[in-house]
DNA sequence: GCCGTTTTCGGCCCGACTGTTTTCAGTCG
């Protein structure tokens, strides 16, 4: 699909443009096309073929015209123009903190900046300092901003922003100064991965609240500390931020703070036409504030029911809210039990009694003992015989269990070829299969689909595990058609997994929202190696609501008996 | 460049903070 690239050419003219000082409504609208095009599950080519292009809010004819051209000839001529004489390594800088496009162009024009070296080496220089609007300050801080982002590279993966904002949390009440403490920002909506972190709190002394929070043990440095707001930066690079709100305006805080950006600027635009004013202070008519202590509040006003962090992304949530129609989404309480867990029969930390044990914490009713099978050599993947003997030994357990119950299971692997790695009177003694590619990634995408849709044809196979194979940060995803894989799961009752690894996440949250408009069934499970890994469910949890799930489109929410019916077998 | 139960032209979200300024531009979220 050409979705990605056009959506990053289309960032890339906002880039170019704001570098050169155009007009800021118009780099709007290519930032906000790029994103549509990022968003869009659907493939561009085909909205292009059946002339839709212009359906896309956001895109109108000139976009569009655009479009066309690159599916056509691969270019838009608009983009070579704009770029000419502005190289790639230039604009990349536009990444740096503090470094905005205005000072961006007078260094560039002043001093002949190109690319990262040359900027340093000037901010560093006596001539930088004598340009107009800079001072030794400024300078300072774009350096500061040139290590940041070396040091941390950007965005971290929820599951490592999740322990840290807890533990700042939990210190930060230890102190006894707050009132209330709470997470805001990408963290609260709950994506995948997470730039800065934002915590908002309310409490008497401002002042002192941010005095503590600037001196906690996992702080390496401070960038600001003021009466309401603190910054400061954590072991690992992280960027921590927190804001202390008066009690009355909370909700409106924590509504204008937990974003996304997006999603503000259309209740903002609502809000105005209604003769209304929405800011982190409250919502006012004139100068009168009429609201804002909660969040129910600020949407209520304006005709809305609260709508969940998690879909605030401009993605139809606000029009959905307007026609009362949001999902009533999925949570953690819904599951019932957890369907891809490794013991120490292959690469594993704990027995299945002590996976048992810690599944009983969870209130689970089940737990699928999902092993590798021999192919996966490096992962101590079962042979037949060994997976043979670990159905006895789940059934003379379960017989002493109470509370729960094992299913015996395996995560076969789906072979380059397409065939699985245990032959049928194997997969057939088991309570649940589930398959998943684990090599040759490589394959193109007719080679992949077809591998994959192998399994999903197979009547033993009633879970795809990982079906992208996507580590965040890490690997892409292999190359798969992943709307025909959504389809035939549908047709054939195939699920597909939700793999809550923090690095997986996978399926993904739109691609959890596209596979549930054709009509497949999802579960939602850990891939756990240790026992306390089974509480990334919560992480699974989060993208399936992101994806717009309800109850009813994951499997696992279903109680043991109601789940082995709804399975294919 | 997009968009329209005020509009096909004239709008386009809102405010804080910083550093550089004698009233504001740039950057950020």
């Amino acid at each position: 699909m050409k979705n990605r690239e056009l959506s990053e050419i289309f960032d890339k003219m906002a880039d170019i443009l704001e570098f050169k000082g155009d007009n800021p409504f118009k780099i709007n609208a290519y930032r906000k096309a790029a994103r549509v095009l990022k968003d869009l599950t659907e493939d561009i080519e085909k909205l292009a073929r059946e002339g839709k292009l212009k359906d896309l809010s956001g895109v109108g004819s000139g976009i569009a015209k655009k479009i066309e051209e690159y599916l056509e000839t691969g270019r838009v001529s608009k983009y070579e123009e704009v770029k000419e004489g502005v190289s790639e390594g230039l604009i990349e800088l536009l990444k740096i903190p503090d470094l905005g496009p205005k000072t961006l162009a007078l260094l560039h024009k002043e001093m002949n900046i190109h690319n990262m070296t040359e900027l340093e080496e000037a901010l560093q220089s006596e001539k930088a300092r004598a340009l107009p609007g800079m001072g030794a300050k400024k300078a300072e801080n774009i350096l500061r901003g040139i290590r940041l982002l070396k040091e941390s590279g950007g965005r971290i993966p929820l599951g490592v922003a999740l322990p840290l904002v807890n533990q700042v949390i939990e210190l930060m009440k230890t102190k006894g100064i707050v009132r209330e403490i709470f997470p805001a920002g990408s963290l609260r909506r709950c994506r995948e991965t997470i730039g800065d972190i934002d915590l908002l709190a309310t409490g008497k002394d401002g002042t002192r609240i941010i005095e503590e929070f600037t001196h906690l043990p996992v702080v390496t440095e401070v960038l600001a500390a003021g009466k309401t707001k603190g910054s400061v930066i954590t072991h690992g690079g992280t960027q921590v931020d927190l804001r202390v709100v008066p009690g009355e305006s909370f909700g409106a805080a924590l509504q204008y703070f937990t974003g996304s950006k997006a999603h503000n600027v259309r209740l903002r635009e609502i809000a105005k036409s209604q003769g209304l004013k929405i800011n982190e202070y409250g919502v006012f008519r004139g100068e009168e504030r009429i609201g804002g202590s909660t969040e129910e509040e600020v949407y209520q006003i304006l005709g809305l029911p609260w709508i969940p962090p998690e879909l605030r992304e401009d993605r139809g949530e606000i029009d959905a809210a307007m026609k009362g129609s949001l999902p009533s989404l999925v949570e953690l309480s819904d599951i019932k039990g957890d369907l891809h867990v490794h013991s120490d029969w292959s690469d594993g930390s704990a027995t299945l009694e002590e996976l048992a044990q810690e599944a009983k914490k969870f209130r689970y009713e089940y737990l699928l003992i999902a092993d590798h099978s021999i192919a996966v050599r490096i992962a101590g993947g079962l042979s037949p015989e060994e997976l043979l003997r670990q159905i006895e030994k789940i059934k003379k357990l379960n017989t002493k269990l109470k509370g729960i119950t094992l299913l015996a299971g395996t995560e076969v692997d789906i072979l380059s070829d397409g065939s699985l790695d245990f032959p049928d009177e194997v997969l057939e003694k088991l309570d649940v299969v589930v398959a998943a590619v684990h090599s040759g990634f490589k394959q193109d995408i007719h080679t992949m689909t077809k591998r994959i849709l192998g399994a999903i044809e197979n009547p033993l196979v009633d879970i795809i595990a990982h079906p992208t194979g996507r580590l965040i940060g890490g690997r892409e995803p292999y190359a798969v058609d992943l709307n025909e894989i959504f389809s035939r799961s549908a047709a054939t009752g195939t699920a597909l997994e939700i793999n809550a690894y923090y690095e997986r996440l996978d399926l993904s949250d739109l691609n959890c929202r596209e596979a549930q408009k054709r009509g497949a069934k999802l579960v939602i499970s850990t891939d756990a190696h240790q026992p306390n890994q089974l509480d990334w469910m919560r992480l699974g949890i989060a993208v399936a609501r992101r994806g717009w799930l309800e109850k009813g489109d994951v499997l696992n929410t279903l109680p043991l008996e109601r789940f082995l019916n709804s399975l294919k077998r």
